[in-house]
DNA sequence: CCCTTGACTATCT
DNA sequence: GAGATAGCCAAGG
């Protein structure tokens, strides 16, 4: 196939697989730790070509706000999958993890 | 080749 | 904080 892809994807799928539970990453930041700055519009792209299912849902908006619009369904979706690994949000924006008390969080749920 | 489309981002008002 | 604007870059029509 020889398209720009074959590198960009496995870079692209390697970082998102390799961003811990709890935590998330934006677009622009998997780009550039693929090697690819300005390449936040391919990631997405990249993620819907691999082969198989990644952590997806980790990959958020530079202001941590998820891509999606809101009401939709992959934005529910997507806002699910992370409050089930105690990500936690203040209205649409993802509250900045604040330890890594991640595994805390999913296996007593969010305290204070 | 030109135009449009995105799971985008940075900057300005 | 929300909207507008301008960059960004590959893909597909």
């Amino acid at each position: 196939m020889s398209k720009f892809h074959d590198e960009f994807d496995q870079k692209v799928w390697s970082v998102v697989s390799s961003i811990p539970g709890g935590q998330v990453m934006g677009y622009g930041e998997v780009a550039r730790a693929a090697g690819f700055p300005r390449y936040s519009r391919m990631v997405s792209s990249a993620m819907s070509r691999s082969p198989e299912p990644l952590p997806w849902y980790r990959v958020v908006k530079s202001d941590r706000t998820l891509a999606f619009e809101q009401g939709s369904e992959s934005y529910r979706e997507q806002a699910q999958l992370l409050k089930q690994e105690g990500v936690r949000f203040e209205g649409k924006k993802i509250v900045a993890q604040p330890r890594g008390d991640n595994l805390d969080k999913i296996l007593w749920g969010p305290q204070d």
